[in-house]
DNA sequence: GTAGGGTTAG
């Protein structure tokens, strides 16, 4: 097509160029496409038609990055801009590996046209793709590429390195970007204490953080913490679950004024419920203006209540929801998680077949574990058979689970040779197992579990407990005598066992697996991590104080029954936090009234 | 003109 003369689409430029911030559907992009093409403006304007690539790719619809690769390919040379474009849509689209192919040259036609010349731009925007999709190699060849193309490595794009390689799970490398750098600033310091914080450091995030906190004054202004700090910091104090370093990040925030920023709200409500403080969790999400509430706030608050047994104000808070916020799956996994730890039954199945959005895994995972726990055994294996995809392993766990908590052998059998079949060997698989054949005095049965269980050489999920004391966390591992006072600790647990048995304690040994003699069940259970931690609590602070406990996994029956136990031979609070929720056990009960 | 760091999940 002839284009018009140049003064025409200089003319045609400037006419079209207000339009843009103002397109919004697909079809205002598709026709001012139309125009750009038909006013010649595609060729002779890269600058208005990377722009208007740029935001195409980058539009929230389904066919809006196809069209802009069209419009791409379509280019007989494009310019970096145009490519840029390109790679950061696809960088932020469901499938950011695309955007590494594209780089690759893969995406464009045959014969390709030559591609253009990369700067520090398009290696952002791909490094953006290797963070979301973890690939520490790619990361790595793209840091390789960096050098080989002397693209200027200022802060921004070193910055974006250091936290790529952090997303990918290779936080020394990170260390490594972050030591070399000559130039750093807040973003640089955020990006380490992110990476440390999400990754398996957050103790060492908290360390960072302090040191960080403590100099605050004394650093260049463009160092200086600001909220993204704080948020990431709070994530590291809900990971530990240490309520006197949240206290603390709070108060930083409040002294650098970050506390009316909502993300620093909405980390706050989490780190709050986390460190087993719901009242100061609902706190601050009322002390968010309602109209400054996002999704996340809401959902941050439903969960906390869900974890603290409160169902009937979790729904409540989701019915409450203001139109303008839809709820997303995360909405609906905190409300369902919420019914099923208080046992509403109806109201989380009701909830759940009221779903706005597709179920995916966690969802059927926690509908299947609350119809299963209820009892309503057909219905949560009618749930997995009706499922859109096949069920993974965590599900069949739930289901047997609730086949052994309501001893059904038949389903635990069924779901026994689905986890066999998906490779799960962990020990609490058989044990389940066996305990539904026990309960029906299948003996042979059992011996035959044992047996597979010998041959198959099982992994043990170690089970561990924490508790801090003056500012200490002390960590307890299963039977273990690691502890410098691990002498005083077992010789308070003897006392425990004589004082709760005056209170009518037996040993709840379904629990453990039954190839061993009944005083060594006894002996496994009596110390388990939480109850050594709870002991250690019992004999290192004064009467009255409560004592917390924050676990990996899920307590165990017996347990349990200790902590009430304790809770009111000692006159004690108990608190522990698993992996699921939180129990609070006081005067011999517990809140979550037995159904967890 | 175009880039970096953040909170919710069985």
């Amino acid at each position: 097509m002839p284009s018009p003369p140049p003064s025409t689409a200089a003319a045609a430029a400037l006419q079209l160029e207000p339009l843009l911030p103002h397109l919004s559907t697909l079809s205002h992009y598709k026709q001012f496409h139309a125009r750009l093409h038909a006013l010649g403006t595609l060729h002779s304007y890269p600058s208005l038609r990377a722009r208007f690539l740029d935001r195409l790719a980058l539009l929230p619809h389904a066919d809006a990055l196809p069209h802009a690769l069209l419009l791409l390919r379509s280019l007989p040379s494009p310019a970096t801009n145009d490519f840029n474009a390109a790679l950061r849509g696809l960088a932020a689209s469901p499938h950011p590996a695309r955007s590494l192919l594209l780089l690759a040259g893969r995406l464009l036609p045959a014969p390709a046209p030559p591609r253009p010349r990369l700067d520090a731009l398009s290696l952002s925007f791909a490094l953006k793709a290797t963070a979301r999709c973890s690939d520490a190699f790619a990361t790595l060849q793209l840091h390789a590429t960096l050098f080989r193309l002397g693209v200027a490595a200022d802060v921004r794009l070193m910055t974006t390195l250091l936290d790529s390689y952090a997303k990918c799970g290779d936080v020394a490398s990170a260390r490594k970007v972050f030591d070399e750098m000559p130039v750093r600033d807040v973003a640089t310091w955020n990006a380490l204490l992110a990476g440390l914080a999400q990754g398996t450091e957050p103790n060492l995030a908290l360390l960072l953080f302090r040191r960080l906190a403590g100099s605050f004054r004394e650093l260049p202004p463009r160092e200086e913490p600001n909220a993204v700090t704080v948020v990431a910091a709070l994530s590291a104090c809900a990971q530990l679950g240490t309520l006197k370093d949240g206290l603390a990040v709070h108060e930083f925030a409040r002294t650098i004024g970050a506390v009316d920023n909502v993300c620093v709200g909405n980390a706050l409500i989490d780190m709050y419920s986390k460190c087993g403080s719901l009242s100061r969790a609902l706190e601050v999400f009322h002390s968010i203006k309602l109209e400054d509430r996002t999704l996340v706030s809401y959902n941050a608050t439903i969960q906390a209540l869900s974890i603290h047994g409160h169902g009937e104000d979790a729904l409540k808070l989701f019915d409450e929801m203001p139109a303008r916020i839809e709820p997303d799956e995360i909405t609906y996994l905190a409300v369902m998680g919420g019914c099923n730890h208080a046992g509403l039954v109806d109201d989380g199945r009701r909830v759940f077949d009221s779903m706005r959005v597709p179920p995916n895994m966690k969802h059927y995972g926690t509908i299947v574990d609350l119809l299963g726990r209820a009892g309503r055994l057909a219905e949560a294996y009618d749930m997995i058979m009706s499922m859109p995809f096949p069920a993974d392993i965590v599900l069949w766990q739930t289901l047997l689970g609730a086949a052994k908590m309501h001893g059904n052998v038949d389903l635990a059998e069924l779901a026994a040779t689905k986890l066999a079949d998906l490779g799960s060997n962990v020990d609490g698989d058989y044990v389940l197992l066996s305990n539904v054949y026990a309960s029906k005095s299948r003996w042979v049965d059992v011996g035959r579990v044992r047996d597979t269980m010998r041959s198959n050489d099982v992994k043990k999920v170690p089970g561990f407990s924490y508790t801090e004391i003056d500012g200490v966390m002390h960590k307890f591992i299963n039977g273990d005598k690691e502890h410098m006072r691990w002498r005083e600790i077992y010789r308070a647990l003897d006392e425990i066992g004589s004082r709760i048995c005056a209170l009518g304690y037996e040993p709840e040994t379904s629990n453990v697996l039954h190839d061993i003699g009944e005083e060594e069940k006894q002996y496994a259970l009596s110390y388990h991590s939480e109850k050594l931690a709870i002991a250690f609590g019992l004999i290192s602070t004064p009467p009255g104080e409560t004592i917390r406990v924050i676990k990996n996994l899920r307590t165990c029956g017996d347990c349990h029954v200790v902590a009430k136990l304790i809770s009111k031979a000692y006159n004690r609070v108990i608190i522990i936090r698993d992996r699921a929720r939180f129990h609070r056990f006081e005067d011999g009960h517990c809140s979550c009234r037995d159904y967890w």
